[in-house]
DNA sequence: TCCGGCATGTGTACGGTGTGAACATCAGCA
DNA sequence: TGCTGATGTTCACACCGTACACATGCCGGA
């Protein structure tokens, strides 16, 4: 019989006992998804094997099965909690740089935030990045609700910030529509060339500047598109990206 | 002993016994580099397995390492030809799209072609181009030279489509650096959220529809917006980072 | 012409993975 | 107290990548 005290279930101190050396594990659906989220960040999506989690649990392979039907569903449950991560981690960021005085300025920087947020999350925690946006989603459950209690979906931080550039007249309501997408679609698409792509192996500075220079792109370009005048017969004069803010 | 003639190694039917049905297969590297290309056509990069390459191939799996000295090498391989497959698709599509006679329309037709052209083939073959740029980029070998003979790469399209904008006066020179990442973040993301993330499961119809806002949306970005002036808290101008690659 | 070397393909084996079926253990309830 | 269902174990299977020893046969030198 395997020694099954060497294993760290959470980091609950207080209660040592409780979940080890014991037949039954206790709580060994988080503890999977615990292992699973820590072998995400050291090895990414990858190297999340239901075995090695079950082996860091102290648990056979197949008691995961009495927890998950799937590794899909394992891996789909550590992707929940690497998307909670990230909508907290923006979050954070929202309320540190978001807090001018002016209305106008605040909302775009508050936009600002939320797309540097995404990325700095990427570059941070590529693993869990890579695990929480590039899956094909669970099956369709849930349809942008919180992850988590409390913890609000990244695409929810985001379709605010816009909304807040409407209420303060920075971006007008026409330009609205699709705005999300093109917003989102600039620093995922960032996001996923330095950490995977052709700039993986450059410099965290100079990827940060590149950073700063997509967001600010992106968010002139949907502040400043007119979805009625894009194709190729080109634009009106006076849609720049000049802002009423200045 | 296995049967081996049930294998189609090319195309070329004139030479159907040059390379069945003999103990050696004659060009078994460049069989299994088109093995695995249906392969991931099928089913993705995951399922690009070199067993199944080789059995395909009429071949046993050890074969396989006469010619690759890895999985990886393999996957490297198929990675460079749907790298190809990309630039032909986005060239053929320049070139139907690109015919306006005024200059300036015409390199702004190139661009938004290069563009559509990255994200139609990313939702024709998703397969290949999640091999093709979701790759960690086989060992920093080929930088961005040709990725076979005659075929250009798509980052090269889209940088000469950006110095045409240049050349033709659309794009000021001082917002000409940086553009490209800008330009293929915004494709690119919308093409992975397309293809393996929340878009997925959307009609094709409606992603065509997102697909020409959030590239008209780029344009905009990059024409259009000062890097100097699109912070917050407001940036020198003249302080535009030069691109990594040069 | 024969022959030998070397590139190429085969067979077998090992450790890794996900997964299912039968069995073991234990908590809680009648 | 003893049964029952939830949970964990053991064993087994098929698949994967990979390494090693061996088989085959093309091609150039004698």
């Amino acid at each position: 019989m395997p020694e099954r005290g060497d294993k760290m279930t959470d980091g609950t101190p207080g209660t040592a006992s409780s979940a080890q050396d014991r037949y039954h594990h206790g709580d060994l659906a988080t503890a999977l998804v615990t292992a699973g989220l820590a072998l995400v960040r050291a090895g990414g999506p990858e190297a999340l094997s239901l075995r090695e989690a079950t082996r860091v649990a102290g648990v056979s392979p197949s008691a995961a099965y009495r927890h998950f039907t799937d590794r899909a569903a394992l891996v789909s449950a550590v992707a929940d909690r690497a998307l909670s991560q990230a909508g907290l981690a923006m979050q954070a960021r929202m309320d540190d740089d978001g807090a001018d005085a002016d209305p106008a300025r605040r909302a775009r920087g508050h936009l600002r935030a939320v797309g540097l947020g995404y990325i700095d999350f990427a570059l941070a925690e590529p693993g869990l990045f890579q695990l929480a946006f590039q899956t094909p989603a669970p099956s369709g459950a849930h349809d942008y609700a919180a992850p988590s209690d409390q913890v609000r979906h990244p695409l929810v931080l985001l379709i605010s910030a816009l909304d807040e550039l409407v209420e303060v007249g920075v971006l007008p309501a026409a330009h609205r529509s699709n705005a999300e997408w093109a917003c989102w679609s600039a620093v995922h698409g960032l996001s996923d060339l330095a950490t995977r792509g052709p700039l993986h192996a450059q410099d965290r500075a100079t990827v940060a500047k590149l950073a700063e220079y997509v967001v600010d792109a992106a968010i002139a370009g949907v502040v400043g598109a007119d979805p009625a005048a894009t194709s190729t017969t080109g634009r009106r004069p006076g849609a720049g990206a000049k802002g009423p803010t200045g």
